[in-house]
RNA sequence: CGGAGUGUAGCGCAGCUUGGUAGCGCAUCUGGUUUGGGACCAGAGGGUCGUAGGUUCGAAUCCUAUCACUCCGACCA
């Protein structure tokens, strides 16, 4: 018999994990199929087909260093380098050793099993693409030098694929005809290339890296809003099933357009992006989408009057606020941006608090400001204002102000005074100058309100391992491909598109999970769930006896068992173990035997725990979830 | 692409200023002693000093070019 369905028919219920994405995985609970019964008994007894197997450590290749080299920079990079995981063959470019293929093959497979459960067909598509398709949909010019292009014996022009948009949209155009074959998904696990500019991080941000993609095609909007939905559950499902804490969050939909789009960021502080999320609700944000709501209640009243200062030596607002004794809140940066057509001037002043960040993302959106966002030079708004850039300010100034709602609340503020070397401080709106318009043109910071109206917003690091989004019919219109709707007509498609950085989940399953003796892997996706260490294994007959025995029992049970058979002195067995990070640890010794006990010791527990040796299966079942 | 830096044994590094024919620790192999937290002793193997050219009696060392790698920045469906 076939495996494959065997697997499908024997899966469990995924795993609800209460310390990842509290609350979250309730949001748009979507059920795509009936929901199986939990049978253990076949769990189990199948997991023995869906574990990758055990080993013994003498035959296998343990390539762990003690050394850090020294050009990895983040600690997943260290560490997968110390515990023999990967080896850099170039810049970008890695192998991928035996024990950290384990880990990745683990990912892989959750990651397909969750996909066959929502619905969607793995396929597998070319590395290596022809520039027709490219050209065909516009992006062989687009995309830049990150695009690895080559040219065959016959010099006819490929790139490898850095993504698979136009494939899949040839390959479904060839031969999907019709609106009932809709709404489909199409996914694949493949290795992408992308010709950074910079690769760092070692599999974080490598060249070559394995990703899985994933294509939906429908005929209208609320087919592929429901696809959407279902991904993004698919995604949470996944990720609590790996065992990671992390956010979906809203994105920029970017270059793209579309209707939303969502990434999914491990928190990590080691992350390149930062999020801003509700402490009391779903809401997750990329900072840059984030809005930043006006402060509540009133504007405070006037209690100064505006008067001229001489600030010779304030350039900036640190100066400003070290020098002059104001509190930063009560001061205002003016930022002079080039103006679009719709505007009479050639330049914009953007105003916002001292101790807040222009976000240009939001005030490239504004009718009068050009798009992309251009910071005027002091030589180009010097002759129209008079001043320069440490000297600017809304009093006096002769070009629109946009001003950011923070700054439309402020009272007995200071600015410059658009003369060189004078601030004004205790302006305020109305009485010394009318309010501009206002809008929400800065970063939010921790402690903000969140957007949601529920909560105060924080801001952490995070790693995107995943981003759901709509491309609509971009693709579909390029290639031309269409189906024909109930009426004969021809239809173009609507695409959806879903990435999940399935090598860069490993990496970083690290950064979140270690110590300071190595990586401690979650159960779900550890290279061994056990590692089985006898003292003496060569020596004492009764320890090589009953090491043998639970050897095959573990895996008998389902596990993955790592055996340190190496003539190896405990030391050494133990730190290579908790190196490598396998969650689980068994010591076998003479002295155990004599007391009927074995050790026990889960990889982030500070004690040793003794039990009876008939009862490691129980505590093992107890202990480990997978 | 701009800025900075590094290339010496599998890994981490010294040697370079002041030229004289390569060394340390870890790892590996052999023998012995050890054996509950990365052992010890004795011995061994392993290097075109990134590459090419130049200066010199002589270059890891000085000069020139070049390649690779790393870091910071710009970039990142």
């Amino acid at each position: 018999m076939p495996l494959w369905p065997c697997r499908i028919r024997a899966q469990p219920e995924p795993i609800q994990r209460q310390t990842a994405v509290q609350g979250l995985q309730v949001r748009n609970r979507l059920v795509c199929r009936p929901p199986r019964p939990y049978n253990g008994a076949i769990f189990r007894n199948i997991f023995r087909f869906l574990g990758l197997g055990s080993m013994r450590a003498s035959q296998y290749l343990i390539a762990t260093l003690k050394e850090t080299p020294s050009d990895a920079e983040v600690i997943s990079h260290q560490l997968m380098l110390r515990a023999g995981l990967i080896r850099k063959v170039a810049s970008g470019l890695y192998n991928w050793l035996p024990m950290g293929l384990r880990t990745l093959r683990k990912v892989e497979r959750i990651v397909r099993e969750e996909m066959d459960r929502s619905g969607a067909q793995e396929v597998l598509m070319p590395a290596i693409q022809p520039s027709e398709l490219w050209q065909e949909s516009g992006r062989w010019e687009q995309y830049g030098p990150e695009l690895l292009r080559l040219r065959d014996r016959n010099d006819r022009e490929f790139c490898v694929g850095p993504t698979h948009e136009e494939v899949i949209t040839d390959m479904i155009r060839r031969e999907v005809k019709s609106y009932k074959q809709l709404p489909a998904n199409f996914y694949q696990i493949q290795t992408k290339f992308r010709d950074e500019i910079r690769p760092r991080f070692g599999i974080m941000r490598s060249r070559e890296f394995i990703m899985k993609d994933a294509y939906s095609f429908h005929l209208g909007t609320e087919s592929l809003q429901a696809t959407y939905d279902l991904m993004y559950q698919t995604y949470n499902n996944i990720f609590n099933r790996v065992g990671l804490d992390f956010r979906p969050v809203l994105a920029d939909t970017g270059s793209i357009g579309g209707n939303s789009s969502h990434e999914f960021h491990v928190l990590a502080s080691s992350g390149e992006d930062d999020i801003a999320f509700s402490d009391s609700s779903d809401y997750a944000a990329n900072v840059e989408l984030a809005e930043a709501l006006a402060p509540a209640g009133e504007r405070a009243a006037a209690t100064m009057d505006m008067h001229l200062v001489d600030t010779p030596d304030a350039k900036t607002i640190a100066d400003l606020v070290k020098l002059h004794e104001t509190p930063i809140e009560k001061t205002i940066k003016t930022l002079i941006v080039r103006a679009s057509d719709e505007c009479e001037s050639d330049f914009v002043a953007l105003l916002v608090r001292g101790d807040h960040e222009l976000n240009e993302l939001k005030a490239e959106k504004l009718a009068l400001v050009a798009a992309p966002l251009t910071m005027a030079s002091e030589d180009e708004f010097r002759p129209v204002i008079g001043a320069g850039a440490g000297s600017l300010g809304p009093v006096n100034m002769p070009i629109p102000c946009i001003v950011d709602r923070a700054v439309a609340m402020a009272s007995d503020f200071g600015a410059g005074a658009n003369i060189d070397g004078k601030h004004y401080f205790g302006i305020n709106w109305g009485r010394d100058l009318e309010l501009p318009q206002v809008a929400d043109l800065r970063n939010v910071v921790e402690g903000d309100p969140s957007p949601d109206g529920q909560g105060t917003l924080s801001i952490r690091r995070g790693i995107e391992v995943g981003h759901i989004f709509q491309l609509g019919q971009k693709y579909s219109e390029a290639l031309g491909a269409t189906v024909l709707d109930e009426n004969g007509k021809a239809k173009l498609m609507d695409m959806g598109c879903y990435g999940i950085g399935v090598s860069r989940v490993v990496a970083s399953a690290i950064e979140q999970n270690h110590d300071e003796k190595g990586i401690i892997w979650p159960d779900a996706i550890a290279p061994f769930h056990v590692a089985l260490v006898p003292l003496n294994y060569d020596k004492s007959d009764d320890v090589k006896a009953l090491a043998d025995r639970l050897y095959l029992d573990l895996q008998q049970a389902g596990y993955d068992v790592l055996l340190d058979d190496r003539k190896e002195r405990p030391g050494v067995k133990f730190a290579d173990m908790e190196l490598i990070g396998i969650p689980h640890r068994v010591v076998i010794s003479d002295r155990g035997i004599a007391a009927g006990t074995l050790e026990y010791k889960g990889r982030r527990d500070s004690e040793n725990q003794d039990i009876a040796i008939d009862q490691l299966l129980a505590t093992l079942a107890d202990k480990l979830s997978i």
